[in-house]
DNA sequence: GGCTCGAAATTGTGATCACATTCGACCTAG
DNA sequence: CTAGGTCGAATGTGATCACAATTTCGAGCC
């Protein structure tokens, strides 16, 4: 059972954790519900927690060893970036993917991330490229080891750190809220098909960096888009409506 | 000073209010945090916060006649939004808008908006128009009377009653993230130009709706979202950077 | 044995309290 | 008269309690 280690910044009241020392190793600074936040925010991201299945405050509160105060913040926050789902019942749920949904999220996807991509194209520096191809290759070892979630983290990691160059926070926020609301669906279809199937159109987006090309890196996020997404509905959306 | 009218759904826990009688005539079964929500999402909507100006917790509580609890919430789902901005003292703030924030919105309408105007053609019906056109008449009264916040509470009435048709829920989401970023300063443009000035590209945008043509409907749409995000470019950020 | 109804547990929501930090005003020293 | 400092008020954050509504599960009835 993971556990927040520690206690943050912010109100210590009542009685402590109990069993550590004062100040331990956590990154310092950060308040609970933001830790909260990013954990759930990871788990959705890259799969951990299916679509459809319920989350409660008190069971994440519980899991995580804090009181439920925290989870609630980070949850509100999540539902209002649309990758949890308050339902009617008041009862959150990660979301559950329509074919209507998908095929919102692709237009969007095709609208802004070719766009953030040539945007980022004039302030990458030698050293960025080199990054994003080591990326890249840990993306192919991820693949062929067949590590899906492994593959999930460096895709996410190839693709913002293209789109976080761009400086473009506006826009990449937009698109950061996008991407948690396919997560989920992502690793279903990965689940299912598996990983090694997958062509890779991160070669053409890394050397149209190298050239400078602007339209031919955006022809290669949208087909990497195109190919991603296409999996996500044969797998996912095959049957249902 | 506006309150909330009695309490709503859920644990009326200690005092009451005290001076009310129990259900009062509120719309029942939303909860107060929904509430405070909506009705700061109008103020900001539709400037009646300006931007730069702190908000606090227990000052909204205060004004509305709530606990500071549901205003938690309701400020922080408006975080989630990017409708308030978390300054690194922890205080809440309406985000001020740089040249790059503002470039950035506007590309986003612009890929956006449009397209989802043509989504909602085909199931627009003639009912549908002519309350567009109704709306867009009480737009013209409100421009003519100097009426800002009315004319922007049409101008709003009068995109989303088109994008809303269109039932790309998803879509229509990022789109009102979009507004409520800009709102702030579209009431600070035409506080300082005034509403005389404006020219109405929703002539254009209805007759294309009546005529069925998608095409002319982005073009309408298009010239709308260039021409009112020019005069926020030009009132708002003619000095600053 | 299957179905219904009721009691208990679970859950979300709101209120209140506690506390560390930050902001602001007033005051004092130069 | 201005700059620096100190103390009090205000604010955000987290914990805990209270309560209504929903869900869950088991006992009783047909």
């Amino acid at each position: 059972m993971k556990r927040l280690t520690g206690a943050s910044a912010g109100g210590k009241a009542g009685v402590n954790g109990g069993d550590e020392p004062p100040e331990t190793q956590t990154i310092v600074g950060l308040t609970t519900h933001e830790e909260v936040y990013r954990r759930l925010r990871e788990q959705i991201l890259y799969g951990g927690i299916k679509p459809g299945s319920a989350v409660t405050l008190r069971g994440l509160a519980d899991e995580l060893s804090v009181s439920p105060m925290p989870v609630r913040e980070a949850v509100r926050r999540l539902i209002a970036e649309r990758a949890l789902l308050l339902q009617d019942n008041r009862r959150v749920m990660v979301a559950p993917m329509t074919r209507e949904t998908f095929e919102q999220i692709l237009f969007a996807r095709r609208a802004l991330e070719p766009e953030l991509a040539a945007r980022a194209l004039a302030k990458l520096t030698k050293s960025d490229i080199a990054a994003i191809e080591a990326v890249d290759r840990s993306i192919d070892t991820a693949m062929r080891a067949g590590d899906t979630e492994g593959y999930m983290r460096a895709n996410y990691q190839f693709h913002f750190a293209i789109y976080r160059k761009s400086e473009a926070w506006t826009l990449v926020a937009l698109v950061e809220s996008i991407w948690l609301q396919f997560g989920p669906f992502m690793r279903m279809a990965y689940g299912r098909i598996g990983t090694s199937t997958i062509e890779d159109h991160h070669e053409f987006a890394i050397s149209a960096m190298k050239k400078g090309s602007a339209a031919d890196l955006r022809k290669a996020i949208d087909a990497d888009i195109g190919q991603g997404m296409g999996f996500i509905g044969e797998a996912v959306l095959s049957r249902a409506g």
